[in-house]
DNA sequence: TCATTGTTGTTCGGATTTGAACAACTCCCC
DNA sequence: GGGGAGTTGTTCAAATCCGAACAACAATGA
């Protein structure tokens, strides 16, 4: 059972800033769009990546890893995209248990106009806040920490 | 209605790695606080607060901008917390609307030893793979994050 | 071939979270 | 004083989210 080192000031003061403001962005992120659209953030995550993907598919399990959320989580999402016809489910060739996960032309069509006004809210309130710089640290910062948590990526 | 300004290759990089990253860390922070001491993250974090405050008590609405959750969220963390005997609710002097949350010593002590498994993680997964230089960028860059979604602070 | 092990997606129960509505209280200014 | 506006904390309904358990299928190796 080894001392525990504990945090320094300027430690400290780094982990609070990072979690008081990816909290605050993460709320208005979500109020935007809960507003503007009627989405959540997760769901409008879903769209992003379905919308970048070839095809506009996915399986499930790629897409929940790249929304960060549980497998369960994800089935609950697309249903609820599902039920609004932005979202469709197809049988996945080659693996019968497998799921893809389709962004309909309603659905790619709806992503075009809420788009702006999301990237609006990342822009004003952290990218258009960073210095070029700041942001190829951030950048390289993240990316650290994202393949310390993750096996691959 | 101006051009929608898209974000470019790097702003893109920043803005994925941030999110993926932020979310990964409060799913492994989630995850340890749970399974070491059957708390969520932000009841740790309120403990982390009142500890900190002088005579370890603060305002329910002073607390809920604390750990960045809505008034009614907060209203049922403290009630949950107060179950397990680790806080409990005081009257406010001067205000008769107020409640003060505060700290009881058996919150005091169970604080004391979550703690060094929590710093472990933050540790583990961000704090420690920065560089110091990295370190104030990323406190400079997110307290203007901050103060930009903030009224005040 | 066939049993074992691993993967995939869903279902389910339970916990958490939010915004709106509300009642009680404080503050301000005439 | 006293009324109107603002604050404070709670309750409520609804939505979301997770982990565990599960069933179906895939992959592996003897």
């Amino acid at each position: 059972m080894s001392e525990t080192r504990w945090l320094g000031a300027r430690e400290m003061a780094a982990w609070q800033a990072f979690l008081i403001a990816s909290h605050l962005l993460e709320r208005r992120i979500e109020e935007q769009l809960k507003s503007a659209a009627g989405l959540t953030h997760p769901q409008y995550e879903i769209l992003a990546l379905l919308s970048a993907a070839p095809e506009r598919r996915m399986r499930m399990t790629e897409l929940a890893r790249g929304v960060v959320v549980s497998k369960s989580g994800l089935t609950y999402q697309i249903a609820q995209l599902e039920k609004r016809g932005l979202v469709k489910r197809t049988d996945c060739p080659g693996d019968e248990r497998g799921v893809l996960a389709v962004l309909t032309d309603e659905g790619s069509r709806q992503l075009e106009q809420i788009a702006p006004g999301h990237v609006e809210v990342v822009r004003r309130y952290l990218i258009d806040l960073l210095t070029p710089e700041e942001l190829e640290t951030i950048t390289a910062a993240m990316s650290r920490a994202q393949r310390a948590m993750r096996p691959s990526v």
